[in-house]
DNA sequence: CTGAAAGCGCTTACAG
DNA sequence: CTGAAAGCGCTTACAG
């Protein structure tokens, strides 16, 4: 492997030269840097990243915790954060706590203690607030996705009016009798979780429209937990005419138990979901759409931005601000007006 | 953030012999040992990851190379290796290639230019044959989960054992006219997917068996692939007493379509998928199960072995053994004896 | 068992 | 525009 010292020495040119045509800074005569880049080129150079963080202190690695990867919402997010990161020439260190309790708190700890990154953007759920304020203070940027918090930057969907949407929606079909099924939110790490807020929209939906007040069901946040729960609700005289969903996951479990039952979507039954996954499309369920390797790559995005500023200004003021996403209503068949 | 140097001061002795104590290199007197330990705890010393990584050569990174991330298969696999990499007190770097076709390759050679890990493991369906020659030239481990390759060691589900067992517990039932629907492999990147062998699993039972031969169909990697055929060809008079499907993804979208033309599982069809995905136990799905966070754990172990002996040994074979792993059936309630 | 010193391969003030 | 030199913070033969 060759190295910086080679290169110069090929293209007759000291280290310093070499160092400052590979890496774009300015000063070096365009001869000298092509030249230069020639040689680099030829000899196969690449320059030792380990050197280079030793000198510079900037690792090039940006970590990510999460909770998990193999969830739609997780993996969307990673994906966007992979992406961008690339495209910026940095790694992407992986964190994966798996569940809190099992073990994830251990892991977080040893992330502390070791993590060497230039930024990092923990993926909701994964940490609790005290854990968060321990981050922000790690003098490095710090963004957070899923949640609004305070503790650091923030990116997420508006679930206020993703849940708001999704009941209007029922509701302008001539909906009065409808049952929120929310999804369980595993950690509760801050005063509100998604689920929560999503669950609040749908009622405060209710009661300005004056809807039949049916206590909102919680389920665990699988397919099965909902279709579970959505065979008993469904198997009764008097279920709703409209199931709201906190979830995609949920709603297609409750699409799955009326299948089963046999009560046909949307003439008897109508279901819609928030998040829209790509099962959501093929199976024509009515949901409320959102973008989560967006949040990943805007997250990037603005963590390049803040390392850049850092390097120019004093002591940046550390922006804990909240980007929050519009929600899309995507009409599909699986809602229309209620039986009558 | 304190220096090596610092605790060496700190606890009265060398920075040779301070370094010694904290990585547990023998020739250290306990007591010299305790004393500079607990200095280091005192202070909070945390090694510097770039210089050690400059002095020694060494990373403790393992890379990842997938295809993608936000699939039941690759998180899990993922999940493993996360898992076993931090119990090694090793990091994980995520290359995340996207689809191939799509920016994927160019990644790829982003990653063989930059990249610096002690060990690689790719996911399979990233990259070609010709791609893992050359990362196997790496002189770093490099292991394949997914696929058996003759490029590198790897691990992988004994897919023809998986087939033959889907397609035989069917004909145990006594099922003679059965359906296998293949899952497409979106990157052909050896001389056969674990789709492929699958397929021929299937026919080798059917051939044996003198089951009906009915052309096997293909579809995409989706549940709603999956779905869009099933529908059609469920609807026709002549539909096979059973689906064997290449994945359970596919066999959902199997059991789904039965479920809305009011075919019921498994008095008018069996199904029986391949994989053991959470929603299939949720939903009774009969399967073949396997667990690919097991693979991504073996994986870890097999480079952390690997670099072991490369550090003790002079010159070692490179491994490029195969580990099959053996499916194990799941009945559940989507498959029983065909109607008569 | 312990220490002084060289070295890992870059970058970056500082001079010129 | 270019170069000599110091420095980033560890580890590891080599002596003792």
């Amino acid at each position: 492997m060759p190295r910086l010292d080679d290169v110069a020495r090929a293209a007759g040119v000291s280290k310093a030269t070499a160092s400052r045509a590979l890496s774009g800074a300015d000063g070096v005569s365009s001869t000298t840097r092509e030249k230069v880049q020639r040689v680099a080129g030829e000899l196969g150079f690449r320059a030792s990243g380990a050197a280079r963080r030793l000198a510079t202190g900037r690792t090039r690695t940006i970590g990510v915790l999460t909770p998990s990867v193999d969830r739609w919402y997780f993996g969307s997010v990673l994906h966007g954060i992979a992406h961008a990161a690339d495209s910026h020439e940095h790694d992407v260190l992986l964190y994966d706590l798996g569940a809190f309790g099992h073990g994830g708190h251990e892991k977080f700890e040893r992330f502390m203690r070791r993590g060497e990154v230039d930024g990092l953007v923990t993926i909701t759920w994964s940490l609790v607030g005290g854990d968060l304020s321990r981050l922000a203070e790690l003098s490095i940027p710090v963004a957070t996705v899923g949640e609004p918090t305070p503790h650091t930057r923030s990116f997420c969907l508006d679930d206020d009016a993703a849940g708001r949407q999704a009941a209007e929606h029922l509701v302008n079909l001539g909906h009065t009798d409808l049952l929120h099924i929310a999804s369980e939110t595993e950690v509760q790490p801050f005063d509100s979780s998604s689920s929560d807020r999503r669950k609040r929209a749908f009622e405060a939906v209710s009661a300005e429209h004056g809807l039949r007040m049916r206590p909102v069901r919680t389920v665990p946040t699988t397919m099965e937990g909902a279709h579970a729960v959505a065979l008993e609700i469904l198997g009764r005289d008097d279920r709703p005419s409209g199931i709201v969903a906190g979830t995609d996951e949920v709603a297609l479990g409750v699409f799955l138990a009326a299948h089963q039952l046999g009560i046909r979507v949307p003439e008897q039954l109508s279901v819609i979901g928030i998040d829209d996954v790509p099962t959501a499309g093929a199976f024509g369920l009515t949901t409320v759409h959102q973008d989560p390797a967006r949040h990943g790559e805007d997250v990037v995005a603005w963590i390049m931005g803040a390392l850049h500023e850092r390097r120019s200004e004093r002591s940046p003021e550390p922006d804990r601000s909240h980007t929050s996403y519009v929600p899309e209503l995507v009409v599909r068949s699986s809602t229309g007006p209620p039986a009558r």
